[in-house]
DNA sequence: CTTGGCACTCGTCATACCCGAGTGCCAAAA
DNA sequence: TTTTGGCACTCGGGTATGACGAGTGCCAAG
C-alpha cells in the first residue's frame, strides 16, 4: 500500500516546478496569484494555494513570513533537479564559442585557466577546475638527461600534458650509453601505462644491467617511483569569485564563509573528490558536508581525454541557481575540455 | 619665500596623526572631543577644532556630513605615511613564527603558497605574491624530446625551479641524431644565461645545420624564443580574499570591483610591476591607476635571493589600513622569503 | 593664540502608521 | 471529492514624525 510515501499528483509537481523557476528568476518569494499569471496552469489561485499548502506540509517549500510567498527548500530543489528539470543543452553558437575559446590554449596551464574562466563566465558563478591528476594519467614519455657526471635529471611527461621533473644524485658516474639504454628500456615498458601501474613493469629492470650499473639504475627508478606516487600535486584553479556579490542582499553573512571555504584548497578538493566520475553530481545546500558552503549548491562532473575522467570540474553557486542552465554549461565545458586534452 | 606652500605647525601634524590613528582603529569619523580625550594633546577641543578646520582647508581631512567628525583623505594618509609614521618592526616572536612557517616549504610552489597565506594572516588583508619571474632567471637546462616523427616536446628548466613546456609541430620528420645535436648545441650556448639573453646566443644556430634540417631547427628555436619571451607567464598567487568582508559596511559597492580586479591577473601584475625594486612602495586610493581599486591602498616591495629582486609581493587593503603595521609585516616577509630562496 | 560658551546642523534611532501582497479558511459550485 | 470565489487576517516594508546627541563654527573673553 502507498501508505507512508504520499504521492504528489502531477499538478502539484507542476506547481513546484513553477515556483522554482520563478524564484530563480526573480529572487523573490512567489505567491499564488503571480504563479497562475506567469504560467498558464489552468486553475485558479485558490487551487494553487491548496497545492502549496500540501507542498509545504511535505517540506518542499517554505514561507519566510506569514504573509509572504513561498520559496523552495533544499528538498524542493532536490526534487526539481531529480525529477522536474532537464539539462538544458548549449545552443550551437554557444558551443562554437566554447570550442573556439578553448582551442586557443597553448599548454596545460592555459587549458585549465581558460576552462575555469569560461565556466565562470557562462554560469556567472564561481567555477572550479582541478588539474588532471597524475594518478589517472598515463605516461607519454620519460626522459633522462645527464647534467653532470653523477647528476641526472628525470622528466616525466603525461598524456594530459603535465610535466614533472626531479633531480637524481647518482651513487657513481653514469655513462651516456647506460643512460640511453636505461631510457629506452624504461620507455619501452612504461609508455602508455597508468602512473600507478608503472612501478610494476619496471621492478625487474636493474637485473638486466651489468652489476656495476645497478645501484645507479635503482636510484633513478626510486626517484621515478617517488614522482609517480606524489599525490600532493592535486592542484585546482578558481575563477568568478566576483560573482559572489550577486548572490544576495544579505551579504556579509553569506559571502564570508564562502570566501573562506574557497581559500581552503583541501575543502575544494574534497568537494570535487566526492563527485561521481562519469555522471554529473549536484549537491544542494545542507547536502554539502562543509559548513561554510551550506547555503550553496555545487554542480560537478569528471572530465578526461577518453572515456575515463582524469579530473573534475564544477561550479559553486547559490542554491537558487538555474540548475538546467548550469548543468548544461558544466556538461558542455567538461566535454570540450576532454576533447582538447585528447587532441594535444 | 614660503608663500604658496603653507606650513602646518607641529601641533596640526600631531592632530592629523591622531585622527588617522583613531580612525583606523574605530572606523568612525573622529571628533574634536574624542581626540583630546584619547591622546593627551594638552589643548582644548576648541583649539583642535581650529586645527581641524585648517587641515580640512588644506585637503588632508574631510567631513562626511556637516555634523560629523573628520576622516582623513587620500592626501592625509599620504602625508601620514611619508612624514608621520614609522614602519613598525615585527616583534621577535613574530619573526620567529614567520621564519618557522616559511622554513617548512618543500618547493617553489610551496614557498609562494606559504608566503601569501602568511602575509594575508599577518596583515588580515588580501595578500599578493608574484612568482620569481622568468625574465630574471637563468637557464638550467633545455630538453628536446621526440614524441612522434614530426612532434617534439620542448622543456625549459630555470634556476628558480620553474619548468616551462611547449609542443612543437615540425615541418618535416626529425631524425634522432639531428635532435640530439640540436639539444647539445642549444644547451652548450644557453645554460647559465638569463632568459632574455638566450635568443642572442642562438640566432646563428640554423646555419650550422644541413640545409634540409634548417626549417626544423628554426621552428624549434622559434618556439623556444616564444617560451622565453612569454611575459604572460608571470604568475601570481592570492590569499586572504575573505578578509575583504571586513572592509566596510557599505558592502557590495566596495567589494565587487575589488574582487573583479583581483581576478584580473594583468591588473595585479601591473600593480606589482609599478613597485620600486628595492624600496617599499605605498599607493593610496586615487593614486592607483586602476579604477576598481580606487578606494584601496597597496603596500608592495620587491624580494629576491640576493641583492636583486626577482619578484614582488604586497598587500591590498582599505585606505584606512594600519600602515605602520602592514609595512612592517610586508617588509619582514619579503626579507625572509628572500633568505629562503637564497638558501635553496 | 587659546579657551569656554552657545546656537545650529543633521544623521541616527525609535515610534507610529498605512498599504498591499499574500495567506488560510469556508461555503458554494462543479 | 475537487475546485473556486470571497473575505477577514497577518505582517513586512516604506514613509512621516520627532527626540536625541554628537559635533561643528563662531565669537568674545582670557
Amino acid at each position: 500500500m502507498a501508505g507512508e510515501v504520499r504521492q504528489l499528483d502531477d499538478r502539484k509537481l507542476a506547481v513546484l516546478r513553477a515556483i522554482v523557476q520563478d524564484y530563480v528568476g526573480t529572487e523573490e518569494p512567489v505567491g499564488s496569484k503571480a504563479l497562475v499569471e506567469r504560467h498558464n496552469l489552468g486553475v485558479s489561485p485558490a487551487t494553487v494555494r491548496n497545492d502549496m499548502a500540501a507542498l509545504e506540509e511535505e517540506g518542499y517549500i517554505h514561507q519566510p513570513h506569514t504573509s509572504a510567498g513561498r520559496i523552495p527548500t533544499d528538498k524542493g530543489y532536490r526534487l526539481f533537479v531529480d525529477k522536474l528539470a532537464e539539462v538544458k543543452p548549449m545552443s550551437a553558437p554557444e558551443r562554437r564559442a566554447i570550442r573556439h575559446f578553448l582551442d586557443g590554449a597553448v599548454d596545460l596551464d592555459d587549458v585549465v585557466a581558460r576552462t575555469v574562466r569560461l565556466l565562470a563566465q557562462l554560469t556567472r558563478q564561481v567555477a572550479v577546475v582541478q588539474y588532471p591528476s597524475l594518478s589517472r594519467s598515463t605516461v607519454r614519455h620519460i626522459e633522462l638527461v645527464a647534467l653532470a657526471p653523477t647528476k641526472v635529471m628525470l622528466v616525466l611527461i603525461t598524456n594530459t600534458g603535465r610535466v614533472e621533473q626531479r633531480m637524481v644524485d647518482c651513487p657513481g658516474p653514469v655513462g651516456e650509453t647506460v643512460l640511453a639504454d636505461l631510457r629506452a628500456r624504461i620507455n619501452a615498458r612504461a609508455v602508455g601505462q597508468r602512473l600507478p601501474d608503472v612501478p610494476g613493469f619496471l621492478e625487474e629492470l636493474p637485473a638486466g644491467f651489468e652489476q656495476p650499473d645497478r645501484p645507479t639504475v635503482s636510484t633513478v627508478l626510486a626517484t621515478l617511483f617517488e614522482a609517480l606516487a606524489e599525490q600532493n600535486e592535486e592542484r585546482i584553479m578558481l575563477a568568478g569569485t566576483a560573482n559572489l556579490t550577486r548572490f544576495g542582499h544579505d551579504f556579509p553573512l553569506t559571502i564570508q564563509p564562502v570566501l573562506e571555504a574557497l581559500e581552503e584548497q583541501v575543502v575544494l578538493l574534497r568537494l570535487l573528490g566526492e563527485t561521481a566520475d562519469a555522471a554529473m553530481t549536484v549537491r544542494i545546500g545542507r547536502e554539502i558536508a562543509y559548513e561554510g558552503l551550506n547555503s550553496t549548491s555545487v554542480v560537478s562532473v569528471g572530465y578526461g581525454s577518453g572515456d575515463e575522467s582524469v579530473a573534475k570540474l564544477g561550479v559553486i553557486g547559490p542554491t537558487r541557481m538555474d540548475y538546467p542552465g548550469t548543468m548544461g554549461a558544466v556538461r558542455a565545458v567538461a566535454r570540450y575540455v576532454g576533447q582538447i586534452l585528447a587532441e594535444s
